[in-house]
DNA sequence: TGATATTAGTTTCATATGAAACTTGTTGCA
DNA sequence: TGCAACAAGTTTCATATGAAACTAATATCA
């Protein structure tokens, strides 16, 4: 069996670039005392006010029990408020506080800046459609689950 | 201040991406009782034996005390081995053994198949480009700092 | 040479995580 | 209706993780 030449492997090299970007955005927001599901929690919460918990673990790659436990840390710390679904008792609503939004205020300047740099030195559109397109391929194969796997 | 849009915004886009392929990996290797890291250091290892636990930090978004027990995991199955390296006392060689070769040898067709489906569905040569160029610009903006984020 | 700093790798410890159980509310349908 | 299946969210528990302390070997350089 050859082995896997991870240069142009694109999992592995997808992995390293996002754990790359993941600590630098962190040393933004981690000055404030967010952790990494907590800044996510917020990010999704502040696009969108009134996304639910489950809408939250939808979009993101997080579990339900992280997010749960995100949200009521940035309650906890007054950046995040929740009411009930006047339609269905089980899911949340959840906005940002006046607090929160002034802590997303701060952070978000300088999360932009590095992802302009990155953005600026590559072909982000291109990337994009590459990441929209493989993201379908997996979807798709769901489906099919290990079939393609076997041939 | 107005929101970040995550659907165009990397390392959003990146993070989620990455945690998908790795749990589309994940089922290759897990039905073989081999954990993420494990898996990766088999991969680093088997592409280039001999290389040290360091040199797969190194290369890897894995700590030092992550690969150190992935490695102890490997040994005690019977598929690495580690010896000595005659120059220098503190670092040790990586192989695999003959369980090694061949476990290896049963996982990566599969992994290679889900990979030759993402690379069919996109520009894998401007991704491959796109994640250098990135990656070259986090390690320049590494000696700045936090410079360019206060801008 | 010998003192000091550095590096490879391991271990310890506190914490974060994921899986599964659980609670509560909703839906489907007989 | 009422009962079974299901979904949102929380909590529990065992385990994986990262940071820091630690060991042992090597560099550095006065």
């Amino acid at each position: 069996m050859p082995p896997i030449r991870l240069d142009t492997f694109l999992p592995y090299r997808v992995a390293v670039l996002s754990d790359r970007l993941s600590q630098r955005l962190a040393r933004v927001y981690e000055g404030c005392g967010l952790s990494s599901p907590q800044w996510r929690v917020l990010a999704a919460v502040a696009e969108k006010p009134g996304r639910s918990a489950q809408d939250v673990v939808r979009m993101t790659p997080m579990e339900k029990a992280t997010v749960s436990r995100a949200v009521s840390a940035l309650i906890a710390r007054g950046l995040m408020r929740r009411e009930a679904d006047d339609r269905d008792g089980r899911t949340s609503r959840l906005t940002l506080s006046a607090d929160g939004e002034r802590l997303y205020g701060e952070i978000a300047p300088g999360v932009l800046a590095i992802e302009a740099d990155i953005a600026a030195r590559c072909d982000k559109a291109g990337l994009l459609a590459a990441i929209d397109a493989i993201e379908n391929g997996l979807g798709a194969e769901d489906a099919v689950d290990t079939v393609s796997v076997r041939g």
